[in-house]
DNA sequence: CTGTTAGCGCTTTCAT
DNA sequence: ATGAAAGCGCTAACAG
């Protein structure tokens, strides 16, 4: 069945179909009824692929994520889809495992199909940039990364502030009395080295020795759980343990747990991205909301005016903000 | 840059061209070096969407959820990404809130755009299966329900038998000396309904009064919590407590700690989904793995072998399994 | 207001 | 081994 078969059936011309289907004034109304008529009674719908043919686009973006069991992605991941949703855009989502390779082949797939647009969510991207493939992939289709930066010309990004996440964290513990604040370091990430940057200035803004006081560790529960362990091990003076990362923060919860220390009464807690663990877990976790909602809303409106190659595009940065819990 | 200018700047035809894209065997390896060097030297790319004109199909499939944050949905969804994207499919997202029109708008959608095949994620897409659209849209279109059921000539099942998680939670505590074993209802989707089934056949299975012993709730931590209240208030004798999910049986555990009561010693609680949560929690929590990854792969599976129209589809059950954590 | 026609960029016969 | 030409289903001039 196709706009021929409806066509023929109502006794006009394909091109007074599509007008209809197109709901163009031009068209008598008995014509557009008769025809309407027709399209109701076979349950037409025309093929998306011809008219993207014609248009030279899909009405489609690609999404790629690291991975979008991971909560903070998801979050992105869906406000993107809801927003584009609204704006006539289906989302493809791409797991990338944040594999090299496996980005670029996505891009490469997505790009042959003449997505509109890619999302980057995660500074893990910034790794593809050097990549000649992705330069040539994204010659022709603009790019927004969401918390992360491609020197390309197409790309705009929506930072988060992580530096100041980390600051807020650690000037709320100096606020309290804490003052053997140390950091876990719990990833490999641009995003990640933000934070410990912000770590360091903070510290040494307040008079405090950063650098003594950075641990690196695995990411997730065990992660934190490791980390206590050879804090405790190394008889170090702990009054409070500022986490890159809510779930790091809960194995450090649950590491204290076990020996004995209580929260936030001995040792405070913090975390990072306000993900529901942290509302899960006992005690309720001090963390930084890192906004990935309104990230992934005003990535999908930057992404848009690329699209419709308006003028003035500008990156932004968004302002994370503190949730005090119980854990500090 | 298309297959014309390629053509011409190689100065061979539009099909040689074709045929060293589609790698064919039938091309002189002189013809095809050159052609493979013009390719290379304009980065060329072939339109996916005329293919697409072509041979009918996006290599592309829609995957429908309520919400891709809710991580029992994350999970699934995630697999079945990876294992289409394996297969050569583009996955579509669409997070339609467990809205009926939004279903259906999505679905107008992506079968326009000629998906090769629909996942529809939760037993809420049970409920589309009435509307009229719904059969007239998905008339040519393959689709599994994971953990639904629709009755339609192209829709396969992969089931999760929900019912005998729950048995095998209710026997687990009546194995421990449980008794007075309640259950929250706390969702109203056909799964649930298949939950609380199972909850009341065991219950008489084992000699007690199930049908008493069931409190309905709002889903999530302060349904969990509210419960948890209102069951105190009640003076009921409480020695077990069963939810129809982990973020439930949470608010159970913080609503009992704030009441004073220790989990498990006084009070046991189970939760259902195996999330990430379970693990989170504090006390960790004993719950039944409803498989979602497995869930996933066999959707795609099956969705696969409609696609490419084999013999012999089946609907699938699959079994949970209980994970004893330490809230039993 | 309506119909005819030329593409859109490929794949695929069918010739040669 | 290669090329010419038809056709996928639609939109958008262009005519009338």
């Amino acid at each position: 069945m196709n706009i021929y078969d409806i066509a023929k059936e109502a006794g006009v011309s394909i091109s007074t179909v599509s007008r209809v289907l197109n709901k163009k004034e031009n068209v008598n109304e008995e014509t557009r009824l008769k025809v309407e008529e027709v399209l109701k009674r076979y349950d037409y719908v025309p093929s998306g692929i011809a008219r993207g043919m014609v248009s030279k686009s899909m009405k489609t973006v690609a999404v790629l994520t690291v991975d979008v069991r991971v909560p903070q992605y998801a979050r992105i991941a869906y406000t993107i889809e809801r927003e584009f949703s609204k704006r006539g855009y289906n989302v493809q989502l791409c797991n990338t495992g944040g594999d090299l390779e496996e980005a670029v082949q996505y891009l490469d797939i997505v790009t042959g199909k003449q997505v509109d647009g890619v999302v980057l969510v995660g500074s893990i991207f910034n790794r593809i940039g050097p990549d000649e493939r992705v330069a040539s992939l994204l010659k022709h289709t603009p790019v927004v990364v969401a918390n992360g930066q491609l020197d390309l010309p197409n790309c705009y990004s929506v930072l988060v502030d992580d530096q100041l996440g980390i600051s807020l964290a650690v000037e709320h513990l100096y606020k309290k009395g804490h003052r053997e604040i140390f950091y876990l370091k719990d990833m490999d990430t641009d995003s990640a080295q933000r934070k410990q940057a912000g770590f360091l200035e903070t510290m040494k803004r307040l008079g405090l020795d950063g650098k003594a006081h950075i641990r690196e560790t695995m990411f997730g529960l065990q992660g934190g759980v490791q980390a206590v362990e050879q804090l405790l091990d190394s008889k170090a003076k702990v009054s409070a343990i500022v986490c890159g990362e809510d779930l790091t923060a809960i194995g450090v919860l649950k590491g204290l747990k076990r020996a004995g220390i209580r929260v936030p009464e001995e040792v405070a807690v913090t975390g990072f991205n306000r993900s529901e663990y942290a509302q899960v877990c006992e005690p309720e976790l001090t963390t930084v909301d890192n906004k990935a909602e309104l990230v992934g809303r005003l990535s999908v409106q930057l992404l848009e005016t690329l699209i419709q190659k308006e003028e003035h595009y500008a990156s932004m940065v968004v302002q994370p903000e503190l949730i005090v819990g119980k854990s500090s």
